[in-house]
DNA sequence: GCCGTTTTCGGCCCGACTGTTTTCAGTCG
């Protein structure tokens, strides 16, 4: 079986937990949950990086031992050091890490003291009323750890980013409307972009007297208040979304909303460089002794710090402090730079609207081209178009061409690319066509290099202008295909073809570091809606976030250009 | 376990809230 790097960020994330349950070195614990995350989020394969001779030991945090656990990991699929672990402490314990509440030492206690293992054995001991007699423990405490058991809390529950959005907008709103409230901004990975969020955090400066906080914990949509202080409080919503909000004074404004974005990884890297010219970083500011000499703006807190303000989407300590004190930040890709939409589909094939309704929706959005993509005929079931039908729409789109004003229509396709890598529809049918879409929609579990090929194979084609959602994966619910996406990157790169970044919530890729990828390697980025609606044109934004999260600037997207000298770039091969 | 224009050892980020141990450890973000 191929061991993919989420296969090595488990193993370390599983070692970590397991020495945390031990109490071993913490900054030992540290250092394999940290390589945990950056395995992770690597844009490449840890396989192929190692197939390529590359040195492990250059990836930030990954020294000689993690480097030869993961070539153990890629060449065996096994650790032998995580399989010690496993002899050393019951096998299922780390899953009691994740219940609220339970920390190394509780489960410690709890495992020696009343041989709790499992998440079954903890709720009977709780039921039992076993465990408000262990030291550190009562009946409160016990109560809550059935009830998140029970509840099966157990399972943090990321949402996707569009889910959260309108929450987060009326929460937002209404604490605005609070007395003695000055600022209100929802940060944490919300504000970064990240693909899902696991809270929202919301941060707030009032003056004093506020009611800001009864206001948030008295929010209709609350079902229940996890905790609450002067300054802080938890709160669950009926969807189950939990919500932080934090209350600072305006003169640690900018701090407390640094804080509270993240990420963790970020902020770490900030207090280290703050530590290092003998200064004090947290929430309240930037501090020299006693006294604050920044906090009430973020770019305040930055400066301090001898850099410039980072976005958002850039602080997962990826780089982007190097880059900073460099001043090579990137100048990020904003909604307002894009200036058309290069796929998107009408009621002739699974969208909702017209030709027309989606050319004016788009208009009215301030694009001024749209490519019309609808799927092609293999995909039945979204009644795809074979070529008598797709020259029909291209007669359809000339006509409307004639009268639109504003916003130009394009002509293309989504077309499938098949399992041998052909187009599903003749080269004549795409020969007329201002771009084709090329797009995987079957035979998805194909090996990494019967995909990879496929793929490639497509590109080929000399009337193939982009690469729709390049890794098919659905947020939390379909794996990624097995590619190397490198390989696709250097083939679009070599044959004058681009790369989509879907820009549909569930889809969103390019993945950010695939986007990093492609702009290193010179590859142009469409960010597309997808669009099956008028409506959902709304979901560029998502798009843009993903983008800049993977560091693009206007000039690494495609349709940022004018309409002509996207014309000009389209018709390089054709 | 990692890392280094304060280097190969000795550091490694900081504070709020809860519940219970009446002075604070554990957990969380």
């Amino acid at each position: 079986m191929p061991i993919h790097n989420a296969d090595i960020a488990a193993a370390f994330a599983e070692i970590g937990d397991l020495l945390e349950i031990q109490q071993a070195n913490p900054f030992r614990i540290r250092a394999y949950r940290n390589a945990a995350r950056v395995v992770g989020e690597l844009g490449d394969e840890v396989r192929a990086m190692l197939e390529g001779g590359e040195d492990l030991t250059s990836l930030p945090g990954i020294g000689d031992d993690l480097a030869a656990k993961m070539r153990e990991i890629v060449a065996t699929g096994k650790c032998r050091a995580l399989d010690k672990l496993r002899t050393e402490l019951p096998p299922a314990i780390t899953e009691l890490l994740h219940v609220p509440g339970l920390g190394p030492k509780r489960v410690r206690l709890l495992w020696q003291e009343l041989d709790v293992q499992t998440l079954e054995q903890l709720a009977r001991a709780a039921r039992d009323g076993r465990i408000r007699d262990l030291p550190g423990f009562g009946a409160r405490t016990e109560a809550k750890i059935l009830q998140a058991v029970e509840a099966r809390l157990s399972k943090a529950r990321r949402v996707k980013l569009a889910t959260a959005a309108p929450y987060a907008a009326s929460l937002v709103a209404w604490l605005a409307g609070a007395r003695g409230v000055t600022q209100v901004e929802a940060a944490g990975s919300y504000r970064r972009c990240r693909e899902t969020v696991g809270d929202l955090d919301i941060v707030v400066t009032a003056t004093a007297g506020s009611d800001v906080m009864a206001r948030f914990t008295g929010y209709d949509e609350v079902s229940e208040v996890l905790s609450q202080g002067p300054t802080r409080a938890s709160v669950l919503l009926q969807s189950g979304l939990q919500v932080d909000l934090r209350v600072v004074a305006a003169a640690a404004y900018g701090a407390a909303l640094c804080y509270f974005t993240g990420s963790k990884a970020h902020n770490i890297a900030l207090r280290r460089i703050a530590q290092e010219a003998g200064l004090k970083l947290n929430e309240y500011g930037v501090f020299r002794g006693t006294a604050r000499i920044a906090g009430d703006s973020e770019e305040s807190v930055y400066r301090a710090l001898g850099l410039p303000w980072i976005a958002p989407e850039l602080r997962e300590d990826r780089g982007e402090i190097a880059a900073a004190r460099a001043g090579r930040l990137p100048q990020l890709v904003e909604l307002a730079d894009l200036r058309g939409d290069l796929h998107a589909h009408t009621k002739a094939t699974d969208g909702h609207h017209t030709l027309e309704e989606m050319a004016l929706a788009a208009k009215a959005l301030g694009l001024g081209y749209l490519a019309i993509t609808e799927h092609s005929r293999r995909l039945a079931m979204a009644h795809g178009l074979d070529a008598r039908r797709l020259a029909e729409q291209c007669d359809e789109i000339d006509r409307l061409n004639a009268r639109l004003e504003g916003i130009v229509l394009l002509k293309g396709i989504e077309v499938d690319i098949l399992e041998d890598g052909s187009l599903d529809l003749p080269d004549d049918a795409l020969a007329r066509l201002d771009l084709v879409v090329g797009a995987v929609h079957s035979r998805f579990e194909l090996p990494r290099a019967k995909q990879t090929e496929r793929i490639l194979r497509a590109m080929d084609n000399r009337h193939f202008t982009l690469l729709a959602h390049p890794t098919g994966r659905v947020i939390e619910s379909r794996a990624p295909y097995d590619v190397d996406m490198l390989r696709i990157v250097r083939q679009a790169k070599n044959n004058g073809c681009f790369l989509e970044l879907n820009a549909h919530p569930e889809r969103l890729d390019l993945l950010d570091s695939h986007c990093l990828m492609a702009k290193e390697e010179g590859v142009l980025v469409a960010i597309d809606s997808d669009a099956h609606s008028r409506e959902d044109f709304a979901n560029l934004r998502y798009g843009i976030g993903q983008a800049r999260r993977g560091w693009l600037a206007a000039a690494d997207v495609l349709n940022t250009r004018p309409l002509a000298q996207l014309r000009r770039l389209l018709a390089t091969r054709r």
